[in-house]
DNA sequence: TATTGTTATACTCTATAACTATA
DNA sequence: TATAGTTATAGAGTATAACAATA
């Protein structure tokens, strides 16, 4: 039992050669995402009950107010469906609403609602100690030039 | 029809706010990972049939040699469950098998066939130019640099 | 009694196709 | 006829619990 305790505690036994993903971003993005999904899980996602995408979501309308779901779902790499379940969730719990255009009846605009505005700030705010904890691995220099870096490797020039 | 494909074509037609998440370490990393998983299934995924664990197993069997599950595991952060369906898929495709360990019967070495190490090795070549696609974005010395950086986040020291 | 690996099962995530209502 | 959004459904991916065989 205290051996296997061991074992678990510092990954195996012997090194792990990694060969060829040594040299394969995204093997070291995906390693990297384990340690960020875990200081979301903890800081955003346990305490506000709220997913990955529900969370980029809530920060989306957050920052440009109502938007379409057809810019939701292009803006979060979502498929229509998929963004009507997820609009679905918030709305049950009473953090978006549907505003039907009266323009055109057929698009609709997504909403906060109160409840929705407040748990979004109060997420947003928990963002920052999310971020601060990283630094104990990444200095803020090094922090800043990973988002450039990452960004860049995305494609975003702007 | 034209409208939409351009509207596809460049993102959304105004400028989308990305607010709190332009911080957020996590969230880049999950841009970025669009764009890598779409090299890893165009260089890797399709032309070999391989998904991204499939790969990294491989890979990992090719440059440590037979490994016993339990290292697997770890190393992938696979659950026992879900590597024994991996394994059984990989085996159906002839390109592993599991031998027994005549010690001690309860554990076995996961080996590489004839077939499992050519294909392995194709695979593995393939990665170059995968990864020199990149450099369309970054410059080398970046790429390095991300390595380098994403490496610290996750935790590795070595 | 503990350990290795497996089976059974369920839950989330995501994708596609077909549908409804508007235009 | 085209578009916005929805419903239905299926396929991966991953997690847990219970189990068989060894030790």
């Amino acid at each position: 039992m205290a051996r296997e305790d061991d074992d678990a505690g510092r990954h195996g036994t012997d090194e792990v050669q990694l060969g060829v993903l040594s040299d394969v971003v995204g093997y070291h993005l995906a390693q990297a995402a384990v340690v960020t999904y875990d200081l979301f899980e903890r800081h955003v996602g346990q305490p506000f009950g709220l997913r990955k995408v529900e969370y980029s979501l809530l920060m989306l309308l957050l920052a440009n107010g109502p938007m379409v779901p057809k810019r939701l779902a292009r803006t979060l790499t979502l498929s229509n469906p998929n963004l009507t379940l997820l609009l679905d969730r918030l709305q049950e719990r009473g953090l978006i609403r549907r505003e039907r255009n009266e323009r055109d009846r057929r698009s609709q605009n997504i909403v906060l609602t109160d409840a929705g505005l407040a748990l979004a700030r109060d997420a947003a705010a928990a963002a920052q100690p999310m971020e601060r904890e990283l630094l104990d691995r990444l200095s803020a220099a090094e922090r800043a030039m990973l988002i450039e870096l990452l960004r860049k490797a995305a494609g975003q020039t702007r």
